[in-house]
RNA sequence: UGGGGCGUAGCCAAGCGGUAAGGCAGCGGAUUUUGAUUCCGCCAUUCCCAGGUUCGAGUCCUGGCGCCCCAG
């Protein structure tokens, strides 16, 4: 129980079941920092808010202090992530390794049956055990995020809202008359404050700001930066180049301390080379995609999946070569591997971008070179 | 100091006597359970300075200042 609406409906449901439920709510950051800020969520006022759903609701309410855990797990590898020059997303790294790992575990030592969660995603029990849907309601579905659930957590975890679009949860939570049935989305990075995020990066690896040059992928030194962290690969904002026309940045060099930026031609990405691949599907991953698998694959949450062709790697890697190729991807993204381009599609599993490469490497550049030179 | 050109917002730039386009950058907002992208809004009472002509000048004239190019 986070202390935001969703999770408040899901032990409300729950209990209304008849089951006989624990409501557990992780304190994962310092909540001095988070204290009243809107959209926040697991820590300061978030907490009180879950333990009045829980007394209201009449169930026992567990807080557990997993702040080094998080610390340690999201947090640093958050960091060390910017720091080499990739965009982290933290929100699988959570699911992943804390919700779906330590408090799944943590539920079962308290002899729980099933953790159940307030995510938008739909289980179902299939021929060879449960799958994995995108939500009925495609603005909400966090599919995206949930990519790496191994088969063996699936067993135990339970999606009550994957089938009920927003507006219904809403509802719900005010016939319920929850206390935080008007309660804002949490959006944003949870453990972000004020939503600068390199102000963390900066608080654990100090120096990891170091300013650097902002170089043309033609070569010209067009301005300077306060630090690769500040940026991600597609980014517009923030570059301080007046031009003829906008520039995005295209790479981040770590070890040169360099943003490279360039026109949106040399955002495309046609192929990803993928680590840490999880896999969902009844046939072993290595078989399935031996010799090139056509899945639809999305990468970004807010994006639709498309057609592409998945062909595994050695050692949990994977490459994905995308029909029509996507803009602006940044190594340590999602991609995320569905069935079909359904709405209800399943969940076939994902990896971390590891690796982008561009349609026609070299191609887009050259051509910019030469426009250059009239 | 002979000839030519230019000086409009942080950068680039249109304007050619009728009351300051546009792009980039920046700022603000919308969207978003990651980072981006995208979209919307804002951004020169004023055109290097001083006079003059005109009902009216960024636009014409004169002078100054500052750049740039050509020149044995």
């Amino acid at each position: 129980m986070s202390g935001g609406v969703d999770s408040s409906v899901v032990a409300a449901l729950m209990r209304q079941a008849g089951h006989d439920v624990i409501g557990i709510t992780l304190q994962l950051y310092d909540h001095g920092a988070a204290t009243g800020r809107k959209g926040s969520c697991c820590a300061g006022q978030d907490i009180h808010d879950a333990r009045r759903v829980a007394d209201a609701l009449g169930i026992p309410h567990y807080v557990l202090d997993y702040e080094s855990r998080f610390a340690s797990a999201v947090i640093d590898s958050f960091a060390a992530s910017y720091a080499a020059g990739e965009t982290p997303i933290p929100c699988v790294t959570c699911n992943q390794q804390i919700k779906f790992r330590d408090l799944l575990d943590t539920a079962k030592e308290l002899g729980a049956d099933v953790l159940a969660t307030g995510h938008y995603i739909q289980r179902r029990e299939g021929p060879n055990g449960p799958e994995l849907l995108r939500a009925k309601d495609p603005d909400r579905d966090q599919s995206y995020f949930l990519f790496a659930t191994t088969p063996e957590q699936l067993q135990h975890l339970w999606f009550p809202l994957g089938h009920m679009p927003k507006a219904e949860v809403r509802n719900l939570a005010r016939e319920l008359q929850l206390p935080v049935a008007e309660k804002a989305d949490s959006q944003d990075i949870c453990f972000v404050p004020t939503g600068r995020y390199t102000g963390v990066i900066e608080r654990l690896k100090p120096g990891a700001l170091k300013p650097g040059d902002i170089v043309h992928v033609d070569g010209r030194q067009l301005g300077r930066h306060e630090g690769i962290v500040n940026y991600t690969i597609g980014q517009r904002k923030g570059l301080r180049i007046p031009g003829p026309e906008p520039l995005y940045v295209v790479r981040l060099d770590a070890d040169r301390n360099e943003v490279v930026v360039g026109p949106r031609d040399c955002l495309r990405t046609q192929s990803l080379l993928l680590r840490n691949t999880n896999w969902l599907g009844e046939v072993p991953f290595s078989e399935a995609a031996a010799d090139g698998l056509p899945i639809y694959a999305r990468i970004r949450s807010s994006q639709a999946p498309q057609a592409a062709t998945l062909f595994a790697e050695a050692g949990g890697a994977a490459t994905v070569v995308l029909e029509d190729g996507e803009d602006g991807v940044a190594a340590g993204q999602a991609c995320v591997f569905y069935a079909s381009g359904a709405p209800d599609a399943r969940l076939l599993g994902g990896g971390f971008i590891a690796r982008t490469i561009a349609r026609q490497p070299g191609s887009s550049i050259a051509a910019e070179l030469s426009r250059a030179d009239r």
